[in-house]
DNA sequence: ATGCGATAGTTCAATCTTCAACTACATCCG
DNA sequence: CGGATGTAGTTGAAGATTGAACTATCGCAT
């Protein structure tokens, strides 16, 4: 590690560009998200997976993965959004130290109601400006880095699925239910 | 903006490696480098904006922008570095409301021993894995959206930049001086 | 000069995250 | 079976971040 030569300066671009592209990035879709609809990104990711896991619900350990949240943040984060009243807790029957958590319909229509502002904010700061080559190059490349990295979720269906997803989830859900 | 079609499963991609690269990539580089030195990858970028900055410091919102932070939060982090003594602040002669921080000579050292490993990391959780036309790549898109977003900080010079300004920070700094 | 709006930075309280226990259950292996 | 070890998730307290309110100063126009 001592032997590692310094960056050239276009290593130093490539890590700064990133950098600051992506956390801007994430900053603005945030405080879009946030002030629009009073839902954070992370809570927004949370919905959308378990909208995507339709009236089953989800794990906590499989939500935490795909919102990139630790254990107990995720622990805490969904405490509010029950308090919240958009999502409920259900035991596991088959493994009761397990738990699930479920969209509500409040939670569904949240949800609803808040994609379209995200898809145009990823459209207007990010989409909008990439033609398909570099498109295609970004997802090449970070692909790459993703992989070596050892994050190996397949990416995520689209809107189309979400509210295929949610019409599976009664209108009378929030109680009790499916594990 | 209901208006607006939803992605398309490549749009979709190319947000979810974007947002899952960084994202993993920042959680593994700040966790190598708070477990080997105890310096939290937010803490080193104050580090290295004022090395740069060299013995004159630099005021705090510039400071703020350079470490992607607030203002608010860079003023509690730069305290908990005044504590640690990696830094000291000094008042600004022109302008009576600014605030100067600067390093000191233990914030230098911290810095010089941090840095390969910073160095490292980013090769091997980043650089190591894209040839030149990645690298190319994802500096044309990532700055086109970086642009959007208004971020028009320069790139930093590197760590030649760092120790040739390091090397003005005289031996006994700390207390008063320029500011 | 003086008053007014803007700017720099800090402070404080509310909120959020982290980290290390801790509970409870599952699984493995003898 | 039964004890060891591992895994799922929560808890609670300490620490970090946020955002609004606040202080102090600047710079400009009157």
């Amino acid at each position: 590690m001592d032997d590692t030569p310094w960056l050239d300066p276009e290593e130093r671009a490539t890590w700064f560009v990133l950098a600051r592209a992506s956390s801007r990035l994430l900053e603005r879709l945030d405080a879009e998200l946030t002030e629009a609809h009073d839902l954070p990104l992370a809570d927004y990711e949370i919905l959308v997976s378990l909208a995507l896991a339709g009236c089953d619900g989800l794990r906590m350990s499989e939500l935490a993965d795909r919102a990139l949240s630790s254990r107990s943040r995720l622990t805490h984060r969904v405490n509010r959004l029950v308090e919240r009243g958009l999502v409920v807790r259900a035991a596991c029957e088959t493994d009761r130290r397990g738990a699930f958590a479920r969209l509500t319909p409040q939670g569904r229509d949240r949800l609803e109601a808040a994609a379209p502002c995200h898809v145009a904010g990823l459209r207007r700061n990010l989409l909008d400006h990439l033609d398909r080559d570099d498109q295609a190059a970004l997802r090449r490349a970070l692909g790459k880095v993703r992989d070596a990295l050892g994050d190996d979720l397949e990416p995520l269906p689209g809107m189309a699925a979400v509210r295929e997803a949610l019409r599976a989830v009664p209108a009378d859900a929030g109680h009790a239910g499916r594990p």
